[in-house]
DNA sequence: CTGTTAGCGCGTTCAG
DNA sequence: CTGAACGCGCTAACAG
């Protein structure tokens, strides 16, 4: 483990001059051509292993053109366990590929997401796999013009061919809040993400489309779009439970609304007439511990490592065919609907 | 947006030569170099917006030699929301210096832990910061003899020199054990990780103190170590429960041990005689939905974006002064105690 | 103010 | 079987 230069790592030639062979050499043995002469061969060998020799895969992408062997992954907020079951699905697959992944956090600021992009493709990487956060998906667009494959998860593309891989929102909305029409349910408000996002329309779609088959029709005094955190989320079911007719079971367009929806129907538990029944609540996106909250709860679970690795097959396979030349396909992961008991 | 070759990025000459200079000048236009003539900064301007360049970085990092802005990840449970609050947090601050986040997920496997250094140092990060599964750490130690700073995170370093941020193992282990203590508990039951783990050995470390310091001695027949998943935490926390003289509190060494844990107390509840009182539990890491679990929880608290957050300022000012010379510096994060109700 | 030369570390091409 | 030359895209150093 000698070191031939101040803290840097050794270079082919370092390997080559050791072994008292041209790095052409040293290069072919590191390769495994087989055109070596054994002897040379262990000599070299030798040579890189005493020095811990690794190749620069600065310089070899650089040279092979063939980039870098890095994945852009951008997402709003990795602290949100979906996004973080993603990023770990993404990455399972990846790596069987030999890409890493590099983390693009945007915090839903569409600026930095533009930059992020743009940077990233200026990092050479060899594809992104994004969640735009807003509806502009110019600087994606940009991108996959550059030449860089893009895969989006949980939204398609807009204005551009892309792979993406899609869950079920409509599908799965319109069940749980057909489930709650179900148990008589008349009154049942949404939570939901910026009407920017499109899972939140899609789900406020399907929920819509469920009370419309039951011959209800939304009630927009009923809806509030626009939270993203759990605390915004029980601020404005606190506000719903304190109508005038308030609904009588809220359905949430993701965890971060059902955690905040839960937080508030267990405040308003306290201040419940007696013999009033409780708030029913249900909601886009499975998450641990729901089975604990000592409320029945109407979750609309699928795989979300599943997305993850959904997404990343989709991209290894269009870096091996190489570029746009086929056309873009849709996955859809497919939800289900899961109680937890009270 | 033009291209001048087929999908790939525009390159510096492809700019020179259609604002009709040399590379040399192009290059001098785009780094903000103020010898050239306005004129010709236009030109060169006009020229790199048409085409919509960026500089190659892959092509800068070689040439200029300074790294590639990239910094590796090490962590080994990405879904665990410890490690993607971590992550975020790392990121957060290594954005702030033009710095990236290349994602490493081990999965506990010391042989990927082992390649995945080797690999970012083949690819030339600037440093690594790791969260290493195991006791054997010599993959990073070499690491750092390559000249790539290394900043630890939530363990120290073993063998070698590097920087690293703490959290306060002994002293909240050692609080929360006291407060149960101080309610009368003297069967108290440990659940922890794989001994090998620092956190582990120190937070049960903590926990026998606090029992030495009341007089007690840790039973061996309390203690469980190796649970990695919380289903792993419940069979072993049902089987202390079992016990002929069962513990009448449980403290566990992380998130995922106080899950399953609590698990194991929802069931044991049901099947409990009555006027039995019921189990205690405390834990260290807090984590979302701890105060909606319906039962009493002392949780050891600390913030796990700030431990992040001071292992990537560790990390950017370790680069920005350059290599080893400086001490190894070392960061304990506080932690407190957190009742929530039941 | 601008262009030429040279080379970061590696691998392809073509001669020895 | 091995080596010398050349270039990936970019920029520091030195001309002009």
């Amino acid at each position: 483990m000698e070191q031939s230069r101040r803290g840097g790592q050794p270079t082919l030639r370092d390997v080559a001059e050791r072994a008292g062979v041209s790095a052409m050499t040293a290069s072919r043995v590191l390769r495994d051509d087989p055109q070596v002469l054994p002897a040379t061969r262990e000599r070299v060998r030798a040579a890189a292993a005493a020095l811990g020799y690794r190749p620069n895969e600065v310089a070899r992408s650089l040279r092979l053109g063939r980039g870098t062997g890095l994945v852009g992954l951008v997402v709003t907020n990795l602290a949100n366990p979906f996004y973080s079951r993603l990023a770990l699905g993404v990455d399972s697959v990846l790596v069987q590929g030999g890409l890493k992944t590099v983390i693009g956090n945007t915090g839903q600021d569409p600026h930095a997401e533009r930059e992020l992009v743009a940077d990233l493709v200026a990092r050479r990487v060899d594809g992104i796999i994004a969640v735009p956060a807003g509806a502009d998906q110019r600087h994606l667009a940009a991108a996959v013009a550059e030449g860089v494959p893009v895969v989006l998860a949980s939204r398609p593309p807009e204005g551009f061919a892309a792979d993406c891989v899609l869950v079920d929102d409509f599908g799965g909305a319109h069940a749980a809040t057909a489930r709650l029409l179900d148990r008589g349910h008349r009154r049942i408000g949404f939570l939901g993400s910026p009407p920017a996002v499109h899972t939140g329309t899609e789900r406020l779609r399907g929920y819509a489309a469920a009370l419309a088959d039951a011959g209800l029709s939304a009630d927009a005094r009923l809806i509030r779009q626009g939270q993203t955190e759990p605390h915004e989320a029980t601020r404005a079911a606190t506000e719903l439970l304190a109508l005038p007719e308030p609904p009588t079971a809220l359905f949430c367009s993701n965890n971060r609304n059902t955690i905040g929806a839960f937080r508030a129907i267990r405040a308003h538990r306290a201040r419940r007439a007696a013999g009033e029944a409780e708030v029913a609540l249900a909601g886009f996106d499975d998450f641990e511990l729901a089975d604990a909250l000592g409320l029945p709860l109407t979750l609309v679970a699928y795989d979300s490592d599943e997305l993850g690795r959904a997404a990343g097959r989709l991209l290894a396979s269009r870096l091996r065919t190489g570029g746009p030349p086929a056309p873009p396909r849709e996955i859809v992961v497919p939800t289900s609907l899961v109680e937890y008991g009270g």
